[in-house]
DNA sequence: AATGCTTATTAACATTTATCAATGAAAATT
DNA sequence: AATTTTCATTGATAAATGTTAATAAGCATT
């Protein structure tokens, strides 16, 4: 049942025990998404962090009465409106699923129990924001310094498989023009 | 002379126990910087974290042959190029003093040390990283989000003394404009 | 005060990107 | 299979932003 959550744990903190890992694995809940429900909703005080075991979701937010996505994660992830979780204040953006998605999720108060009766675990909240922080600062980099055709073609070779998953027009907006306009991109790129 | 940083770590772990703090207090080297100078270079390696006790600093990137600057730092902040500091790899960014600086720096290699043998500070490490995620998930909103003329604005909100410590001209390229962009930006705004 | 250097403003023009509207293609629903 | 609905493409036009060049304004150094 765990068996990826499980290694993904011990990938990231090697010398856990086995006392450790349960007192982790009796956090554990689990939920089930069907396509488009969603996990947090804008205006809401994010209190889970997701751990993906099947499925694929979807960061966005509504601007101007349009969805503006902003990021996506698949299987053996974690994700949580995690300034949300953190910050304790209403959630900015929406997650919901674009596939049925399994997840297994801690709640706030779950994890800061679990950060002082588990002091190892200290470790997985920096290492999560780590990679929060790494994954978001090239995104950034990205959005500052390239042009939006050098980020679509960045974004398929980092994974090829995105847009298999993902409509079009959500990709053009987390890439930061319309569906318009990264039509005509992919159209300008076929000709070379 | 260490109040400052002494009062930011106890302020981040409030239980933090004298033997604990003089191990930190161990590894903390003082490093000066003049106008101009440089912390951190794009393409090395960056081996420390940058206690800012006095004086002001700014991450940019050469694109091009230009200047892009992507972030600010003041007093009483901490400041490296985390994910070149996290990651072992180059650096992307460049990061210099704009004012006469006095910094309190630690290694990688003492972090990592401290990490083991003081685990507390698993905590700073956690809380720093996510700090910064909440800090750079707002700018990557403001850039996915918000117009040029709206991250000025807010910008300026956020941190009013911003502009008298900056030239327009980094600004600019902060919020992702050309100078001269920015200039007519602030014309229109004159005339509301 | 005069000089040179850096920065900010302004204008004309070029390029990029958005908007609006129409059409076609694909997918879901009946 | 027919029908709706959603999604992608295309074209015409408009708005936003970049580029280049010239000028002006600040600032520092002499």
């Amino acid at each position: 049942m765990f068996e990826n959550i499980k290694k993904y744990y011990y990938t990231m903190i090697p010398h856990l025990t086995d006392d450790e890992w349960n007192a982790m694995q009796q956090c554990i809940q689990i939920k089930e998404f069907s396509k488009g429900d969603h996990m947090v909703k804008q205006g809401e005080i994010c209190n889970y962090v997701y751990f993906i075991n099947a499925g694929f979701s979807r960061f966005y937010q509504m601007i101007n009465g349009k969805e503006i996505s902003t990021g996506f994660t698949g299987e053996n992830e974690f994700v949580s409106a995690y300034d949300s979780f953190l910050t304790r204040q209403p959630a900015v953006e929406n997650l919901d699923a674009l596939e049925n998605t399994q997840t297994f999720c801690l709640s706030y108060q779950n994890i800061q129990t679990l950060y002082i009766e588990y002091p190892v675990y200290q470790i997985f909240g920096r290492k999560i924001a780590e990679k929060l922080f790494i994954w978001i600062n090239q995104r950034n980099n990205a959005l500052l310094l390239l042009s939006p055709e050098q980020r679509y073609t960045s974004m398929i070779e980092n994974n090829s498989k995105l847009p298999q998953r993902i409509p079009q027009y959500m990709l053009a907006s987390y890439i930061g023009v319309t569906p318009e306009h990264l039509s005509r991109i992919r159209k300008k790129m076929m000709t070379k």
